[in-house]
DNA sequence: TCTGGGGTCCTAGGACCC
DNA sequence: TCTGGGGTCCTAGGACCC
């Protein structure tokens, strides 16, 4: 275990509230090599080799020649071309993930999950029961590793924005603890390229003012900064640079989306095949909500060309979204605006405003019609459930 | 290097209403 | 006549995260 105290004197539960970040470590390459004990110590990663593919996780061994995640498999090959390469296998990682999970919801009532490897814990309060938070963190790791086979690194601090980074300082099998007072020292030695928040294009914009280090940041007042970065962003700059949690997750998600997309190599040409594509991730994603029982508001297609130029439309019709075909008609009358008749390298549909709808369905106003083709994708959804093809050949009502 | 897929949030401009 | 101010919804694009 690789440990990282800035405290002078042990972080109490008297100091104020505390925060975990748990961060399992290299996810779903150690799940694999928990399942194939005959990778460990090997470079492997979990993605398909060819063009228009990246990534996903890797070892610890293949970062070691600077692979690492979302990286173009093209890349990550001619780095390390003795990688084991492996695609993903997502049902089984989510299982894993259930396991750590209720582990870490167990130990104790804060408990909030972000992504599939992440979640955190509000540990105020908790001094009845772990007299210290580093000791208490020490004892969750060890659980985790026993009952799972999987190592985590932990951040603990007083906000959660803090813990997030301390739980990345250390990695894998870390510990980083930050008591209250340490928090500016703290990302001064974290540095602005690896808060969170901060991407490639913050940071130029940052470079090109001559602010390179969090400390730089520092002289900037909230006004200058929101001359130069919008009034969110200078907020966030501003609170960051101090080591004051802008306020990650603490509302709720506003709206929702559900969405899918495909690259393709070569670029798809064909306009029949186009709109086939078209048709099975209009289902796809309808099939998603109708499982959730959610109708949403507004339909966006997402096209990409050869050039990677990114062009996205969307309609919100004043009738209601209730079945795929629908979301299909809406998706190709999109595009049939839109598209430029240029090869398309990535084509996307997504559903947004999504909300609760099954009211509105069974309402009275609501037409038979479209009841009736809603019950009859919900069936069809079943059947997909039960491990049969789910999508309807091409030969839907169409407008 | 040559750029996945699933998400969230922000911005800026325009329409429309009071 | 020649132009306010605020609110809300919609659209397209972009930044960022895992």
């Amino acid at each position: 275990m690789i440990i990282a105290d800035f405290s002078d004197k042990p972080y109490t539960y008297c100091m104020g509230s505390v925060f975990f970040h748990i961060d399992l470590d290299a996810f779903f390459a150690s799940v694999e090599i928990l399942d194939h004990p005959e990778y460990r110590g090997k470079p492997l990663i979990i993605g398909t080799p060819g063009p228009r593919h990246v990534a996903s996780t890797c070892s610890y061994e293949a970062r070691k020649y600077g692979v690492h995640s979302a990286m173009p498999m093209t890349t990550a090959l001619r780095l390390c071309p003795d990688a084991i390469c492996i695609k993903g296998r997502m049902e089984r990682y989510a299982g894993k993930s259930r396991e750590v999970m209720g582990i870490i919801e167990s130990f104790a009532p804060g408990f909030l999950q972000v992504s599939i490897d992440e979640a955190f814990l509000d540990m105020s309060g908790m001094e009845r029961i772990y007299p210290l938070p580093g000791k208490a963190a020490r004892m969750l790791k060890e659980r985790i590793l026993e009952e799972t086979g999987l190592t985590v690194s932990i951040g603990v601090a007083s906000s959660r924005f803090i813990a997030k980074l301390a739980s990345d300082y250390r990695k894998p099998d870390g510990l980083t603890i930050v008591p209250p007072g340490n928090e500016e020292r703290f990302v001064d030695k974290v540095g602005l390229s690896k808060l969170w928040g901060i991407g490639d294009s913050t940071l130029s914009a940052l470079r090109k003012r001559g602010i390179t280090t969090t400390s730089a940041l520092r002289n900037y007042t909230k006004e200058e900064l929101s001359r130069a970065f919008g009034e969110k962003s200078s907020e966030y700059l501003y609170s960051i640079a101090r080591g004051i949690d802008p306020g990650i997750y603490s509302k709720e998600a506003r709206t929702r989306s559900i969405s899918t997309e495909r690259t393709f190599f070569p670029d798809l040409t064909d306009r029949n095949a186009i709109e086939t594509y078209l048709l099975e991730m209009s289902q796809e994603v309808m099939f998603r909500a109708l499982d959730e029982k959610k109708v949403p508001r507004t339909i966006s297609l997402k096209l990409r060309y050869g050039d990677f130029s990114t062009i996205t439309v969307q309609d919100t019709p004043r009738y209601g979204i209730y079945s795929s075909s629908d979301v299909f008609s809406i998706a190709k009358e999109l595009l049939g605006q839109k598209y430029r008749g240029e090869g398309i390298r990535l084509l996307g549909v997504a559903l947004q405003g999504v909300y609760d709808g099954e009211e509105v369905v069974q309402g009275e106003f609501f037409m038979e019609k479209e009841k009736k083709e809603r019950e009859l994708e919900k069936t069809i959804l079943s059947l997909g459930k039960k491990g049969q093809k789910l999508i309807r050949a091409r030969s839907l009502p169409e407008n």
